[in-house]
DNA sequence: TCAGGGATTGACCCGTTGGACAATATACAT
DNA sequence: ATGTATATTGTCCAACGGGTCAATCCCTGA
């Protein structure tokens, strides 16, 4: 059914040299040449390809997103209620495959970049907004409204806060730790008034 | 008693310079050149002083902490019992006049370098293991030692991520919320087993 | 007044990098 | 086969930025 053309196909392949070289350069230090070196291309063929720096970035950026986003759809179509679904998003926001420093190195990258460049805002906005959707959907039920919402941004940040942890001491947490100690803050919220 | 030389006073001149640029080019876009210029002097003196781009940021960084610390530690100075040292490390992460997205801007840069620049790795070691430790030592008392730590290391990834927050979605945040936030989090958490 | 040392400047060097482009290769349709 | 579009490469360029340096400036202390 997607029928991808050849383009395609070597677009994602660029994306994901890129989304490499990020991980371990940052966005400064990634270099049209350093993407072609590692998708053993030439430079003019990934400017050909995206046709900007910037517009790499923000595909990588998508990609990286999608790749995220898959991961909590999967264990969300596993899940039947409402904590379920909870877990799932919490789970699948640390999957340990993903929450891994190079991979938090890269979209810390990606994110210093967002208040100068209105793209990767507008993607940024759309990955906060589909994570808030998902967590205020389950949360609906469990809890009042207006606290549901609270309770989603104080589950985002705390995700994003471990991932940040992660990020700058590597040594101090695992993913599930990270999911234990997201569950802690959630069970002791569920448990008030 | 601290009588600083002129050059400590050109120095802090220049940080204070850096950090302005900073919340709005950067690491990657601030240059010695626009920092010059945004202290009123030449690229030439901004190296005299520092020797090099990366100490310039390094300095920047410590200074910023600084700022911080002070802020915490006038708080804490003013609490007597353990949950006024919690409210005082928590409302002194939150001053409305740095919970700023400019502000926020600066440390996403300066801390998407961590991984790539050891000297900023250290600060950001120093700066954790303060947090972690003017926390945890709030807590005891309150509660036992492994639960502490677990707590404090919430604590801290929960600022953290509000923090990011605001840098990346500057609307939907101010300093009280941030701190109402935190403190159902930590209360929430007190009235538990 | 003068000497000396730090402060300050502007010119210069050199490597890097994003991007443009022309030339070539390849695949594909007719 | 042949021509057209696309893929791919290597070259070139202009801008930029970090860092060096020699030349001044300015302050201070004798």
């Amino acid at each position: 059914m997607p029928l991808r053309s050849i383009a395609d196909i070597r677009r994602q392949e660029l994306r994901r040299a890129a989304f490499q070289v990020l991980q371990q350069e940052g966005v400064a230090g990634t270099t049209l040449e350093k993407v072609a070196a590692q998708a053993g291309a030439s430079k003019g063929i990934v400017l050909h390809y995206f046709g900007s720096k910037a517009e790499m970035f923000a595909q990588v950026m998508r990609e990286a997103n999608l790749v995220l986003r898959d991961r909590v759809v999967a264990r969300l179509k596993r899940a039947t209620g409402p904590r379920e679904r909870l877990v799932a998003v919490i789970e699948g926001n640390f999957e340990p495959d993903l929450f891994t420093p190079p991979v938090c190195h890269a979209w810390l990258s990606l994110c210093a970049e967002v208040p100068r460049d209105a793209a990767l805002a507008r993607i940024q906005r759309v990955i906060h907004a589909r994570m808030q959707s998902n967590l205020v959907h389950a949360l609906r039920g469990l809890m009042p409204d207006g606290e549901a919402k609270a309770t989603a941004l104080v589950l985002s940040a705390l995700i994003d806060g471990l991932w940040l942890r992660l990020g700058l001491n590597p040594t101090a947490l695992t993913s599930e730790r990270a999911v234990a100690l997201t569950m802690e803050v959630l069970t002791a919220r569920l448990a008030r008034p």
